[in-house]
DNA sequence: GCCAACGTTGGC
DNA sequence: GCCAACGTTGGC
């Protein structure tokens, strides 16, 4: 169960290059390629235990039905220098980094459970929990961002048991 | 330190 | 595909 001191999450990912559905297959998976500094700083508060939900951006009013909550994960394990800022046939490569001073970090991740039915962005404005939630911000691109208990229990109610 | 130019994100 | 909003870069 949750244990105080627990905090919640929501991480933003395109399904065309990443989706829940892989993390499922995989069931844990580094969350690398995240190249921005408020983003890094919220992965690298990330703690074992912590939960996180998972959003699907970027899928077009032609694609499947709009961005949306796609499911639920958790962190087991904290940020680590994320390997593919050292890859030069990465595209997460940055070569402004090297071992000794790493930028760009990564938690490990472990699929919890794919919502049955998505959780469209078009359903989440006018829902008083999500009021002052960062994800509907007009204009806001922060891939990683915190949420609070009100807003994760939200999303929570979407779970198939709960 | 300012800010224009640029590249990217992401909803629509 | 369009384009508004954003973050970063780099000249000054």
């Amino acid at each position: 169960m949750m244990e105080g001191g627990t905090q919640f999450w929501l991480v933003k990912t395109e399904p065309s290059v990443y989706s829940i559905y892989d993390l499922k297959r995989e069931a844990t998976t580094s969350w690398d390629g995240v190249r921005n500094y408020q983003a890094r700083n919220f992965l690298r508060a990330m703690k074992t235990g912590d939960r996180v939900v998972i959003y699907h951006s970027s899928v077009g009013p032609k694609g499947s039905g709009g961005p949306h909550v796609a499911g639920m994960a958790s962190v087991i394990t904290q940020a680590v220098p994320d390997e593919t800022q050292f890859d030069s046939n990465s595209s997460g490569f940055d070569p402004k980094c090297s071992r000794e001073a790493p930028r760009w970090w990564s938690p490990t991740l472990r699929f919890v459970e794919c919502f049955e039915t998505p959780l469209y962005r078009s359903a989440l404005f006018g829902v008083k929990e999500l009021e002052h939630c960062e994800l509907l911000r007009k204009g806001s691109r922060l891939s990683v961002l915190p949420l609070t208990s009100s807003e994760f229990i939200y999303f929570l109610k979407f779970t198939s048991n709960s």
